[in-house]
RNA sequence: GCCGUGUUAGCUCAGUGGCAGAGCAACUCACUCGUAAUGAGUAGGUCAGGGGUUCAAAUCCCCUACACGGCUCCA
């Protein structure tokens, strides 16, 4: 018998028959293991587990631990979905149902039939159903004739479309039960393997992902190998909607929406708009400690503006329409950004560079005019607040600009307790360097600078080529909340583009004329945004030095409200935020609701406090601590406040 | 913008062709209370807005506004 070597990830090389799958492989090392398989790297292309290997090879197990397992499970789950849609809904024609980040889809022609949110369960038992009868999934190699005469019969246009791409001798059909699909595999062995699934939701997709194609009925699903894992999934969904920044931001009366005003235009209640100046408090302190220097901008300028810098003709029609006046052709924009501003700023006086690095700092609103279906919360809204600052610099100086705000990006970061983040360098597509605005020699030493400035901050980093904007390269972070979801945050940008449309210049020693390098840069990206963020990251449980109200003083009954009235004047002489709850209800009830609005520190005022000046002492979401005199407490929650850096 | 689903009291939601509902919140009264909801009462509605079908519409149909999910993932 023929003998094939079989190296594995751990270095060592076992000997098996020429045929042997991956899953007898496993069977061979633990019975334990290869019950987990689900497809397995093989010379570090994916195949199935029971795809027979003929040659020496390298292989790597692949189990729901890996990402290639998941999909490899997903994968399989996508065309469980389609057999069972095809049992429901006989004559229905599939598109494609690839796995994804979380789950897989699958794109359907429904033709007549119509499948909404309600159907799902019904699929979702057919497809349990389905499962029990372990149907394996069989590969079959194809020629292109044979697949196109199979879906001709089929009478599906979609696969047939398919396949117009693919060649003759790469083509694979993927059975299981009484479907079978285009396919390249790989997949679970048999449909046994896919043990939790849940239908998520229905969606449209145009074909092909164009707009002027039909509308497919797309339907996206998630599946696990144990039901306990979809419980856990369930479970972490809930507490995903437990933290919606829409749901938090109500509750806690932070801000609103209103027909009225219009969508996406979010009103800042009072409970909010302490948070967004403390927030603003925060970075002005930092910003003033790094030389930065403050400006105010109007929120309109003349369409003139926005010519020069380019963004009249690329979004004027998807914009806010011009504000006109009384005055014949003079048309204002709303500023979609601050730069421009930023731009005539520095024009407004001649520059030298001495004057080198410039850092301009506002807390700019700006107005976008978002998609209809673009929006959402206060993540993608139409207006909004950034925390915006452009340095004007010399090329030598970018590398050492950018240090000063990573350590910047990375004091928010520590401040508000992310700790799992990578910092993307995004970098000119090297194959297509024409398309970039600027000189060569300016963004390869930028794009060394940010890459050099990432290493001696000692940042986990990842470079992606093809990223960066036609303008300049950029860093930003992706970090992680403390449930797990990835969101961008902190973007360092180089712009070579408007000083040039703006002519900047400054003298430079060599009494020259030269032009600087701008960076733009967002810490929050903007205080909307971060204050979404911020609230989903905690679940609405700020910290103290940020909370709209630090304290709530509630008082047993009415008859202590005068000692409570003094509790609250002795704080508030200490600019610490506190209330008096001094209605005529139980304590327990005025403990329940400040619990829920996630007041920090709550103080109970009863006949004990009023005798010995003391507050009893309550802590959000751990109980009583005990009392302390007054003096006390407020040297106790000055010290958190002052010392959250 | 496109596809789908929604919009009922301040909030959360029930009501699917036949009298507009509940809990919480609000207001009034009583109770003056010790660490997550005291009791009783009162008030609160253009059922998102507009149009249509019907003897009769929150409910069915059409239009508009707003909200939610998706529209990048290429067998």
């Amino acid at each position: 018998m023929e003998i094939i070597n079989v190296s594995l990830p751990d270095g060592s090389v076992k000997q098996y028959p020429v045929g042997h799958t991956a899953l007898q492989i496993a069977e061979s090392i633990s019975h334990s293991l290869a019950k987990r398989v689900l497809s397995a790297l093989v010379d570090n292309e994916i195949w199935d587990a029971t795809r027979p290997i003929s040659k020496d090879c390298k292989l790597k197990l692949l189990t729901w631990e890996d990402d290639e397992g998941k999909a490899t499970l997903w994968h399989s789950s996508a065309h469980l979905m389609a057999e069972a849609i095809e049992h429901l809904y006989p004559g229905v024609r599939f598109w494609v149902g690839p796995p994804v980040e979380n789950g897989f889809y699958y794109d359907i022609d429904t033709g007549e039939e119509k499948i909404t949110l309600n159907d799902l369960e019904v699929i979702e038992k057919k497809m349990m159903e389905l499962v029990k009868q372990n149907h394996p999934y069989i590969r079959k190699e194809v020629s292109k004739k044979e697949a196109i005469e199979y879906f001709k019969d089929k009478k599906d246009p979609y696969k047939l479309d398919l396949l117009e791409k693919l060649n003759d001798g790469d083509i694979t059909f993927y059975t299981q039960g009484s479907f079978t699909d285009l396919c390249r595999g790989p997949h679970v062995p048999d449909t046994g393997y896919i043990k939790g699934i849940k239908l998520l939701t229905v969606a449209g997709a145009y074909w092909k992902g164009d707009e002027k194609n039909k509308m497919l009925t797309r339907i996206y699903g998630i599946s696990f190998p144990k039901e306990n894992e979809l419980k856990e999934f369930l479970h972490q969904l809930e507490e995903a909607k437990r933290r919606d920044h829409r749901k938090i931001g109500k509750d806690l009366a932070f801000f609103t929406f209103s027909e009225n005003v219009g969508m996406g235009l979010a009103l800042w209640l009072p409970r909010g708009t302490v948070v967004r100046y403390e927030l603003e408090q925060f970075l002005r302190k930092i910003q003033n400690k790094n030389a930065y220097q403050p400006v105010v901008t109007p929120h309109i300028a003349q369409k003139q503006l926005y010519v020069i810098s380019g963004h009249y003709e690329k979004y004027g029609k998807d914009s806010f329409q011009p504000i006109r006046t009384p005055q014949e052709d003079e048309e204002f924009f709303l500023k979609p950004m601050n730069c421009p501003h930023h731009c005539e700023i520095y024009r407004s006086l001649p520059r030298s560079y001495k004057d080198l690095p410039l850092r301009l700092a506002e807390f700019g609103t700006v107005y976008r005019y978002e998609q209809h279906g673009e929006l959402h919360g206060l993540t993608r809204v139409r207006g909004f607040t950034q925390d915006d600052a452009h340095i004007f610099c010399t090329n030598e100086q970018v590398k050492g600009e950018f240090k000063k705000v990573i350590d910047i990006v990375l004091k928010v970061f520590e401040v508000f307790g992310f700790k799992d983040y990578v910092a993307q360098v995004s970098l000119r597509d090297m194959e297509n360097k024409q398309k970039y605005i600027g000189k060569e020699e300016a963004w390869e030493k930028a794009e060394q600078s940010i890459i050099e400035a990432a290493q001696e901050k000692g940042l986990k980093t990842k470079i992606e080529y093809g990223e960066a904007a036609f303008y300049g390269p950029k860093l930003d972070f992706m970090v992680k909340d403390a449930i797990g979801r990835k969101w961008q945050l902190g973007t360092i940008q180089v712009d070579y583009n408007l000083p040039e449309r703006f002519e900047l210049e400054y003298t430079g020693a060599d009494n020259q004329k030269h032009r600087p390098v701008m960076i733009h840069r967002a810490p929050f990206g903007s205080l909307e945004r971060f204050i979404a963020l911020l609230l989903e990251h905690t679940g609405g449980n700020l910290p103290v030095w940020i909370s709209p109200q630090q304290v709530a003083v509630l008082a047993i009954s009415e008859k202590f409200n005068l000692y409570a009235e003094k509790v609250v004047h002795l704080l508030s002489e200490n600019n610490i935020r506190v209330l008096s709850d001094d209605r005529n209800e139980k304590i327990g009830k005025k403990i329940r609701e400040s619990e829920l609005m996630k007041i920090p520190f709550m103080l109970v005022i009863g006949e004990k406090e009023k005798e010995n000046n003391l507050v009893s002492v309550r802590q959000h979401k751990v109980g009583d601590v005990g009392s302390m005199s007054v003096e006390e407490f407020i040297q106790h929650i000055k010290n958190i406040v002052e010392n959250y850096q």
